[in-house]
DNA sequence: ATAAACATTGAAAAAATTTGCGTGAATGAT
DNA sequence: ATCATTCACGCAAATTTTTTCAATGTTTAT
């Protein structure tokens, strides 16, 4: 049941950075990832996922619903699900050399921001925060697995 | 060609107001409705109209996107779509290492930031919007060149 | 530890969707 | 008016997606 969860994760990011037309195109992108499952799972998972299909003139593309309005609407229904990934407002995080990237769901981004502020981790020179994307600029030298165990006690990592 | 926008008009319609799940489906009630194709045409206006196929956990449904989804839809899929005019917003655009800083006129930074967001190109990691500075986080490996390409969706830049 | 209940998946079949091709109707340019 | 283009659309084939069926794990409760 593991398995299944990191498959459903590394769809989500192929199908967020790729253009995939097809369930098969998506198969051989997860093979090169080394994971291997028919095309049939792929339906499934889609499904789970709820990934929308929609057209272009070109032709067709799966696309991963924006996880910020997904909630929003969530919550204008009335309805709550959250989900240990939602907590706290954390919906992604990833690097890009000495910065750290971090998406919140609309709004949360100020008090995650404050959060990591007020720590003064020496591993953090400062942030900046918008309304749903958090900076992070890391003191050089600082490597992402660190940075990664840092955050880990503001928002909730799967690793 | 007045028979087919007629019949555009009213799949929207009946789209909207009726859980479709298939094409053959939405071709019965055209039928009621006295419009008379084949599943194959509606194949081709349901690409038209750009209507997406969503999954739940009951099955599949077709949905008519609202103006605004259509619009992040289109970004979504790479196309462009803020017309000449609406990039006069747009004053420099410079780099510095893995991140970009686009000038704007004042109050045009946040638009053009979520436009960028909601391009979901795999190349920016995320936005930050000032009243009149865009900030952008290459992913690591994006070169400059790359970037000005991507970007070239949204401003004016001359290569 | 064992049985019952549940979950995951592949293979193949079924269902649904997309597309190539051809025809006829509509539009346009000369 | 004539000829060339373009557009709409049915048919049938090709492709893609969904689902059924069985086999094979996993979990839970006793």
């Amino acid at each position: 049941m593991k398995r299944k969860q990191n498959r459903l994760k590394l769809i989500k990011r192929i199908v967020r950075n790729n253009s995939i037309t097809s369930q098969s195109e998506l198969a051989q992108l997860l093979e090169k990832e080394g994971v291997v499952v028919t095309q049939a799972t792929l339906s499934r998972d889609l499904k789970a996922l709820r990934v929308n299909k929609v057209p272009n003139e070109t032709g067709y593309v799966y696309v991963i619903p924006d996880e910020n309005k997904q909630h929003d609407n969530l919550l204008k229904t009335g309805q709550r699900s959250v989900t240990a990934q939602q907590q706290l407002g954390f919906v992604s995080l990833q690097f890009s050399g000495n910065l750290a990237v971090i998406k919140t769901r609309n709004g949360y981004a100020t008090g995650l921001a404050y959060d990591i502020d007020m720590s003064e981790a020496p591993e953090v020179l400062g942030t900046i925060a918008g309304a749903d994307t958090v900076f992070a600029i890391l003191r050089e030298g600082v490597t992402q697995e660190q940075a990664r165990q840092l955050f880990s006690r503001f928002i909730p990592i799967d690793k």
